[in-house]
DNA sequence: ATCTAAATGATTGAATCCGCTCATAACGGT
DNA sequence: ACCGTTATGAGCGGATTCAATCATTTAGAT
């Protein structure tokens, strides 16, 4: 039987209210509550769905609370393995306490994963990444800033000419910076004032670790951060072998090693 | 093949921080992810459900730490209708160019969702709400800027001592402001930080837009603002008797009308 | 009043997930 | 070095979910 329009809406409109104060639910269960089919719950849930309010699943449904960091999670996914191991091998590096920068990108958002993997506490992080804000945030004990700027709605961070002079303010026991290649001529990255940014760390960052995947090394770019890898420490799945190739100059850059492949 | 059981715990934190950081995960994405086979992944789900450390579903698991996220957006989906009555009162006092402040909470946010339906150009807008920086991005021609500060992650969005500060290099020609509730004794929010913000805006600000839901009518909150309205316009769907009943001191703030319910 | 299109529930076949068992491999204790 | 125990992956039957289709009812438009 048709049923009135509105009272469609409102039954939709009600499903995801209840969704986001539940978080998660099967079909069955919406199916009860309302006194509908399941057949018209599962289409309730399309139509939901495609209207970004909720998140599909196989036997039901859930809120949908990451889907705005999206863009980030595709390029998450590409070299998920390399990243993840890069993460772990960063994280490693990490004392309880400490006071870390973590840049933008999704590799060094990696690190900010296996940090918060590992549990490390105490930690003090500045990150114009608010992926990497979002997931710090649930590691128990720490504190998260984010620096003033512009935000870029299409790589969710703040940038503009404002960040690089307010991190001379702090000063890191460690940063961990993205890049967009590395080639002969140099590091290279998209935009000058991330490179103010990165230049800037060098200065207030007792080490800076280049977190890049190998499909980075030999990769040109728009604006170039520096001819060699002089003061950066180079985390990378890329071998030895690659980064000759490449005919990659590190300076006095030490190769950090990545952690063995987890199980 | 039997593996070490320091390598089968450590899989399974693992698994149950991967979980906490991503909300729900199925089961054969954790499979791939950690190269074992789903049958080990049910095993290890089984496991972790019954230590209460996840929910099992069927097809996947997911956080018990969920409600974390679901408060934005349980807040949002209550009084949805009022909030977005709100939102589009206000983006219609907005001229294009303008420069705004949006505060956090989910009434401010509705203001924000209303200005991108509208479409209104050319606006510079100043959030301290990460989600409404990410609803803003999609505004064309709009500049968002997120001032510095501590990242919270339950409410998504920065503040800290900083933020009132950095506010008064700013004039902003509206300010749209939230708050915890408004009673005979005043408006009150919920931190001494975003307190200050609010008087930093009422200082560089033409106008101050409090944006309130009937249901903050008569309520208290930690902190006060202010004794009374005084130099806010008032955005609400309470009625003026709803406010004379509570015993709200408007001081001279105007009641600004709401916009006709959308069909 | 009439007609069209929308919404619903039931059904069906395919896909997928789950719990179980079993063989294998290797950890860990003796 | 030896052996019991444990973790693992594969395979199977059963259960559940899903997408698609169809008949039915009725809202909403003409």
């Amino acid at each position: 039987m048709k049923v009135p329009r509105a009272v469609v809406e409102a039954r939709r409109e009600s499903i995801a209210r209840l969704l986001a104060s539940q978080g998660y639910l099967p079909v069955q269960d919406i199916s009860h509550r309302f006194g509908i089919s399941e057949a018209t719950v599962r289409r309730d849930l399309v139509e939901l769905a495609s209207r970004n309010r909720l998140t599909r699943t196989r036997g039901g449904a859930l809120t949908d609370f990451n889907r705005r960091f999206a863009s980030v999670d595709e390029r998450r996914a590409t070299e998920a393995a390399a990243k993840s191991a890069i993460g772990r091998a960063g994280a490693a590096l990490v004392a309880p306490g400490s006071t870390l920068y973590v840049d933008a990108g999704s590799t060094p958002l990696a690190v900010a994963e296996a940090l918060v993997a590992a549990g490390i506490r105490g930690l003090r992080i500045v990150t114009p990444s608010l992926a990497a804000a979002q997931v710090l945030a649930d590691l128990a004990d720490a504190e998260v800033h984010i620096p003033a700027g512009l935000y870029l709605g299409r790589q969710q961070m703040v940038a503009g000419p404002k960040a690089a002079k307010a991190l001379r303010g702090w000063s890191f026991d460690l940063a961990f910076v993205g890049a967009e290649g590395v080639d002969r001529d140099g590091l290279h990255n998209s935009q000058d004032d991330i490179v103010a940014v990165t230049h800037a760390l060098l200065e207030s960052s007792r080490r800076v670790v280049l977190c890049l995947t190998r499909s980075k090394v030999g990769k040109p770019g728009p604006v170039r951060v520096a001819p060699t890898l002089d003061g950066f420490q180079l985390l990378t799945d890329a071998s030895a072998e690659d980064l000759r190739r490449a005919r990659v100059r590190l300076g006095d850059a030490p190769l950090l090693p990545l952690s063995p492949v987890q199980p």
